[in-house]
RNA sequence: GCGGCCAUAGCUCAGUUGGUUAGAGCACAAGAUUGUGAUUCUUGGGGUCGCGGGUUCGAAUCCCGUUGGCCGCCCCA
């Protein structure tokens, strides 16, 4: 049976689950135009050394990656954060600012697959760069939050969790810590939700014992779920830099508010995302309910264009995944159901009416109404129970009777109400159809 | 990279302590039905039981290996 299988952890979309691919991609294209974000892409093959740039060697182990016939070390991208960096970069005189851009491609993982994993899957992304300001992150996280209401989902189906690793390392430094510990607290809040105690074992090995004082504060600073309780924990340090920045955070929050998407933003300081590449603002978003992995996730990075051999611009950006989104919108039940999609069926006597009826399928074709027929000669009743099934509000029967009289017969297949039509006016009897009567 | 469970028709699954030509429902196709709608009835196509090896007179069934799938750990850009 199978000789050839899909390779592991690759997809096929069949007609219906195409369907609901695109059901996603129209709805967040909707939304990032609806923002003002213009789509790009770029190629899927890239050179290997791109993401090396960016994450080190020891990416490559999680990477579709080979050498080409021309010897060049490339990759499948794994994500499009370095590809868009490059656009931007190469380009950075002469794009006008700010830059909002978006894309929807297939990315490419070497890894094994899990529930809402798999070796390749689509991916929104969108960024701004050119706007070093909090009024990025407010478009952003705005649009973040768009793409997943457009499709009926609301506060109550996720939130997005906002934390800010500038907030964690100017709070460090007024405990006294220098930089090569922030990050190693930082480490361990990323993985204290799911290991508890032991994700501070790597700082302990590396720096020493770490005082208890400390550790307490810094595990009750990630538990810091609100705007007010940020404040009772910071607002008496004497930092410029932290007093500035909780005015940033104010700001932010109240731009959200004022958007009316308070309600799906909150405060988390126990997110501060792995990558290292972050300087900002991070955000990821949940489900609310149930087990998925994060839908959507993203933060400023301001150094990495820089990194990349470009003069520095900031940026900040997201991406979200098509997989545990397909998944939270069938939990919901907010994946609609697709079917074939056929304006007009038509309906034809025997071969001799084929001619007649070939011609006028054509114009309505070229009119731009979905037309379909049965390609072979079957009985009226198979024509009739394919009509009812293709979805079709309307069927036109080409009948040697009606022929003969220069008619053709005009059926409104939801209320079985029929009526004979002058042939010359096919067109435009289907246009006043679906312009006026039609219930679509 | 590590671990658990699983693999019979396009889909969901039966298949007795190992026993003759491997079944059902759904789906698909044709007919009953030579001009009017999802019913009904009849019929049909489709499987080397994931693949390879072993045990046996005999394997879908037992054993080993392998590939693939689902799920979890690591990782998650």
């Amino acid at each position: 049976m199978a000789q050839f299988q899909s390779l592991p952890g690759f997809r096929e979309f069949y007609p219906d689950a195409l369907a609901r691919r695109n059901h996603i991609f129209r709805q967040w294209r909707r939304a990032a135009h609806a923002y003002g974000f213009s789509e790009y892409d770029a190629p899927i093959l890239e050179p290997l050394d791109l993401y090396k740039a960016k994450s080190g060697d020891e990416i490559e182990t999680q990477l579709f990656s080979f050498t080409d016939k021309g010897g060049r070390e490339v990759a499948l991208r794994p994500e499009m954060t370095p590809t868009v960096c490059r656009l931007v970069g190469e380009k950075a005189n002469a794009l006008k600012r700010p830059i909002k851009w978006f894309s929807i491609g297939e990315f490419y993982r070497y890894e094994r697959m899990q529930k809402g994993r798999g070796r390749s899957f689509f991916q929104l992304n969108a960024d701004i760069f050119g706007e070093p300001g909090i009024e990025a992150e407010t478009e952003l996280i705005a649009l973040l939050i768009q793409c997943l209401r457009g499709f009926g989902l609301g506060a109550e189906d996720f939130y997005v969790r906002l934390s800010d690793r500038n907030l964690w390392f100017y709070y460090l430094e007024t405990l006294g810590l220098d930089e090569a510990r922030v990050r190693g607290i930082l480490s361990a809040v990323d993985r204290y939700e799911k290991l508890g105690d032991d994700a501070f074992k790597d700082y302990v090995t590396e720096f020493g014992p770490l005082d208890a004082e400390l550790k307490a504060k810094v595990i009750a600073f990630m538990g810091v779920k609100t705007m007010s309780a940020l404040e009772a924990t910071l607002g008496a340090l004497v930092s410029d830099k932290l007093q500035a920045r909780l005015g940033d955070w104010r700001r932010l929050l109240a731009n959200l508010a004022a958007m009316g998407f308070g309600d799906c933003v909150e405060v988390d300081l126990g997110v501060v995302r792995g990558l290292a590449y972050y300087t900002g603002f991070v955000f990821e978003a949940f489900d609310r309910k149930g087990d998925l992995r994060a839908l959507a996730g993203g933060g400023r990075y301001d150094t990495l264009i820089g990194k990349l051999g470009y003069n520095e611009m900031p940026a900040v950006g997201f991406g979200m995944g098509d997989m545990t989104f397909a998944l939270l919108l069938e939990q919901r039940g907010l994946m609609p159901a697709f079917g074939p999609t056929t304006d007009v069926y038509v309906v034809i006597g025997g071969e001799a009416e084929r001619t007649a009826a070939f011609l006028d399928i054509a114009g309505l074709r070229a009119a731009g109404y979905r037309v379909d027929y049965s390609l072979k000669e079957v009985a009226f009743g198979k024509q009739f129970k394919a009509a009812a099934e293709s979805g079709a509000k309307l069927a036109l029967i080409y009948g040697g009777d009606e022929l003969a009289k220069g008619v053709v017969k005009f059926r409104d297949l939801s209320d079985r109400s029929e009526h004979e039509i002058p042939r010359a006016s096919v067109v435009e009897a289907v246009r006043d159809y679906f312009t006026t009567g039609g219930t679509a």
